[in-house]
RNA sequence: GCCCAGUUGGCGCAGUGGUAGCGCGCUCCCUUGACAUGGGAGAGGUCAUAGGUUCAAAUCCUAUACUGGGCACCA
């Protein structure tokens, strides 16, 4: 006998065992029909999992068990990500916490620690999307840094290259100074902030009155090199052609004309940074103006700010105002916000920064899935991120993929130090400023003078690492056939064919972790190769991820996907929403409000935590995540537990042979119950099945949660007692059967969103089932084989249950103690079907000793209690208090009238409309009938009350 | 600035044209032999606002307000 209340824990321990004993979610490619597949969002190694994976983790299960259920070969891959700057920056706190410098410990130390990292960490999230009870298949565990992930970055890398797809150039990109890194585009956020607009005076080289210029960010203006003014701006057409001093410098500047620049922001006097800000860098361009750095890459100032130089950011900002204003520079502040840019991964302010990076070329790569989407060969679920990811595409730019940092697929190109003439890879002059406030002075050395100032390439490389290989164009398969020397090559390559030395340098950068992640879908089965897994299981058939990666990581899948193997990595997306604390907030560490999966699954088990989920997982939509909803699920839970215990019960200790099966129902005298509940029973799993085909897992947790408490258990159960207790005997066996089948066949509809609670109790069920499926998931679904639809049968039961509820309520109010039979009589169109047909049902739940039809006239000193077609006098004497219930009787009144004015509008409506449906105007009709006829029995009970 | 979602009882959410629902919380009653992780009965909402379409609008359309998100930004 099962025990009085579910205990989750040993239950899933022992699941687990059995499952991964028998290799339940092993797949393996075999003949006839397209698999369902899923590869997982692979987590990335910085720590363990969180409510966010709990959920994502739970959708795919749910899908993939669901198609499993449905007979489908089903592979859902495992793995990790590498994480790049992510797992770099845990790292480099440990080392911090260690008091170790990260440069002293020298990159092959470091990676070393990381592979030891990778690994424990590994362990522990797999660990835990086990106890998830995700049915991953675990011989397909993937990494996108193992070996044949490896050989896919590279293969897609040189394949990219050979296409032309990828270059190396000068740009001005993200960097964040904290990482030490370039960031793509989209791993920028931004947010708004309150400011200050900084009125600056540039005074005219003579030292007269000059130019004033507006800005937020003071610091950058020893990298001007321009003041731009609108050609149509007539306070500034004198300046135009004159220089303008730099405060506190010697450099002077030139004024120029753009029509960029608007007249109505600011002053109208823009100073241009080609070095630091995109808009100026272009303006820069235009006007082939020159870029001075006034920022280092490590986010202090540089050279070219003087006596600023090596100041912090935040030192140099405040520093530079207060000598602005000191000195006279600083003409006015004004507030102004102004959105600034953060990173990411440490939210540190970003800084656009000129330097030379890796790019891929997007607009050839972003057609191909444009093309899918808009042929719906892609489709992204809820459909309304369809159109940002459209408009992603439609305005992509190119993808920055080299990334400062150590941890990540290096950049598999390679440089012939000897053969290659350095001179050739470097510009022919490089612009340095140098001095001070005292005496500014530009340098310009050619690469010449550089290295026979005795400095070899390979010092130049060493030297400073955003130094190296400034060539004066950009780096691509076609323009190095004139540089020769670079070779695109996963290993050290052999000894250099021109000048037979091997002497080679790897670019030091490692790729984007998006770029390998990227790749993901092809990689885990195998690609590059041709293997039959790729074949068989490539496309995938759905991507489960949240929205805050879909330009990141979907639409790049699609990309890659596309390029490599002509096809969209998958045809359907769904896109589910974060997980947010009860109030609707982001949950973060430093708010304190993070909920941690593994601790819930602890405190209620891992199938509460799955529904509870599940149950709030609206397609697209964030979750507010509350407790309480855990516990619900917990005990929705028990209550199932707890009705197998009951159906149990009253089954013989062993199964008949075959088991309680629905074959000969059919044929067989049911009750109005029985046929009621197979009905709604039929319609449960219509509906669970549809809503998980749609990929909405919370309408088909509420439909058989509905289904399971309210109708299965509060009505069927109750109404099968009975003949439960009753002697054996055929309708004792219909009861059995009813019983056992539809409790087991919702199980099984909700095994994929709980797969342990419904395993367990499948085990004790199966023989009284007649199943001998190893598991539910070898089962499939329940086919009913014969149409239980019903709409009269649940017409029926719907007034015998209002009915019920009529004469429960009435009790209630009148305070008859629950245990005690009362007797009542009933009269209206509906009472033989009521306490006729129907007694029993009656008699069971509104805990009536007796209910007979009205014979001459109505019991005096009752109370009434009015339903649909019938009306129950309870005969009460002397306790009823007849002021209380007139009272109770004028609010049902009210209600009737209520009901009635509703009905009479509709009616009125309808009749009025040409175009209204017959049908539609004879329901109303009955509605309103209905609700005339108790308004009247209501009056008729008051009148005689008084 | 543009675009997209959302705005329903105390809280969290369903509900896409025909008399407002669920979970939690709240009130009252009940330890009746599946389950107090339970049962029964209640209170509580003019569905953000203003127009419009329709016989009929929480539901469709248009504006507005607020909230969240995406994109793009004038320094």
């Amino acid at each position: 006998m099962l025990e009085k209340a579910y205990d989750p824990k040993p239950v899933e321990e022992a699941r687990l065992a059995s499952w991964d004993a028998a290799k339940l979610s092993h797949s393996e490619p075999r003949e006839g029909g397209r698999p369902f597949t899923i590869v997982i969002p692979p987590p990335n190694v910085t720590g363990a999992l969180h409510i966010g994976h709990a959920l994502n983790n739970s959708l795919q299960d749910a899908f993939i068990r669901h198609h499993r259920m449905l007979g489908q070969e089903a592979c859902w891959v495992p793995g990790c990500d590498h994480g790049g700057i992510a797992t770099q920056n845990v790292m480099e706190k440990q080392l911090k916490a260690e008091k170790v410098d990260r440069h002293a410990l020298g990159r092959e130390a470091f990676l070393e620690r990381m592979q030891v990292w990778t690994r424990d960490c590994k362990k522990t999230i797999l660990g835990q999307l086990h106890r998830l009870g995700a049915s991953l298949d675990w011989q397909r565990e993937a990494f996108t840094m193992d070996e044949p992930r490896a050989k896919a970055v590279f293969h897609a890398f040189k394949t990219l290259w050979e296409r032309g797809l990828i270059y190396r150039g000068e740009r001005l990109v993200n960097w964040c100074v904290r990482c030490g890194t370039a960031l793509s585009d989209i791993e920028v956020e931004r947010e708004e902030r309150k400011g200050a607009l900084y009125h600056i005076h540039y005074p005219l080289e003579d030292g007269g009155e000059g130019a004033v210029v507006a800005t937020t960010r003071p610091i950058t203006m020893f990298g001007d090199t321009a003041v731009a003014i609108n050609p149509k701006d007539s306070r500034w057409r004198h300046l135009v052609g004159k220089r303008v001093r730099i405060p506190f410098t010697r450099v002077t500047i030139p004024i120029i004309e753009d029509d960029y620049v608007d007249f109505n922001f600011g002053t109208g006097c823009l100073k241009v940074t080609p070095a630091h800000d995109q808009n100026d860098y272009e303006l820069g361009k235009r006007h082939g103006l020159p870029s001075v750095k006034a920022m280092t890459p490590d986010g202090k100032l540089s050279e070219a700010a003087g006596d600023y130089k090596g100041l912090s950011r935040e030192k140099a900002h405040d520093q530079i105002i207060a000598d602005l204003e000191t000195q006279g520079y600083l003409r006015k502040k004004e507030d102004h916000k102004s959105a600034v840019q953060t990173c990411y991964r440490c939210g540190s302010f970003i800084e656009p920064l000129l330097s030379f990076q890796w790019f891929v070329k997007q607009i050839e790569l972003a057609k191909a899935p444009l093309k899918s989407l808009d042929a719906g060969e892609f489709e992204i679920y809820p459909k309304n991120w369809e159109k940002p990811y459209r408009d992603w595409l439609v305005n992509i730019k190119d993808w920055c993929v080299s990334r400062q940092i150590w941890w990540g697929h290096r950049i598999p190109v390679w440089y012939c130090v000897t053969c290659t003439n350095p001179i050739a890879y470097l510009k022919s002059e490089i612009q340095i400023r140098t001095g001070s406030d005292a005496g500014m002075q530009t340098s310009q050395w050619s690469a010449k003078e550089i290295l026979n100032g005795g400095y070899s390439f390979k010092d130049l490389i060493s030297l400073d690492p955003y130094f190296e290989f400034e060539a004066g164009k950009d780096v691509d398969a076609e323009s190095v056939k004139s540089f020769p020397g670079i070779r695109i090559s996963s290993v050290r390559p052999a000894s250099c064919e021109q000048c037979g030395n091997d002497h080679w340098y790897q670019d030091k950068d490692v790729l984007d972790t998006w770029f390998s992640s990227a790749l993901w879908p092809l990689a885990v089965f195998g690609w590059p190769e041709k293997t039959k897994d790729l074949a068989y299981y490539y496309p995938t058939s759905t991507l489960v991820t949240g929205y805050e990666i879909l330009y990141l990581w979907v639409a790049r899948m699609q990309m890659m996907g596309h390029a490599f193997l002509d096809k969209p990595a998958f045809p359907d997306a769904v896109i589910h929403g974060i997980v947010r604390d009860k109030s609707g907030k982001k949950m973060s560490k430093s708010l304190g409000n993070v909920v941690d999966p593994l601790v819930m699954m602890e405190k209620y088990g891992t199938d509460a935590l799955r529904f509870a989920l599940m149950v709030n997982a609206h397609p697209g939509k964030d979750i507010a995540f509350d407790e309480q909803t855990v516990v619900a699920a917990r005990n929705f839970v028990n209550k199932l537990w707890n009705s197998t215990r009951f159906v149990l019960m009253n089954l013989p200790e062993t199964a008949p042979a075959g088991g309680y099966t629905l074959d000969t129902l059919s044929s067989r005298r049911l009750e109005t119950a029985d046929a009621w509940i197979l009905s709604r029973y039929q319609a449960t799993l219509a509906k669970a099945r549809a809503s998980l085909d749609a990929y909405d897992p919370a309408a088909a947790a509420e439909a058989l949660y509905v289904f399971l408490w309210d109708e299965f258990c509060a009505w069927y159960i109750e109404l099968a007692k009975g003949r439960l207790l009753g002697a054996e005997g055929a309708d004792k066996d219909v009861a059995r059967i009813i019983l056992v089948q539809v409790l087991t066949g919702s199980l099984k509809a909700l095994h994929p969103l709980m797969p342990f609670v419904t395993e367990e109790i499948y085990a004790a069920l199966k023989p009284y089932a007649g199943e001998d499926a190893e598991f539910v998931l070898k089962g499939g679904y329940h086919e009913l084989g014969h149409d239980w639809s019903d709409p009269a049968v649940e017409g029926e039961m719907s007034r015998v249950m209002g009915a019920v509820a009529s004469i429960r309520s009435l009790r209630s109010q009148l305070n008859v103690p629950p245990g005690l039979k009362i007797k009542a009589v009933a009269e209206g169109p509906f009472a033989e079907a009521v306490i006729g047909k129907h007694r029993a049902y009656a008699l069971a739940l509104a805990q009536l000793e007796s209910v007979e039809p009205v014979n001459g006239g109505r019991p005096a000193q009752s109370a009434t209690a009015v339903a649909d077609g019938v009306t129950f006098f309870i005969p009460l004497a002397g306790v009823i208090d007849f002021a209380k219930e007139r009272e109770r009787l004028a609010k049902d009144l009210a209600k009737a009238e209520g009901d009635i004015g509703k009905c009479e509008a509709k009616v009125k409506n309808l009749s009025a409309a040409a175009s209204a449906p017959a049908e539609k105007v004879a329901e109303a009709k009955a509605q309103l009938d209905a609700a005339l006829a108790r308004r009247d029995r209501l009056k008729e009970t008051i009148a005689v009350l008084s």
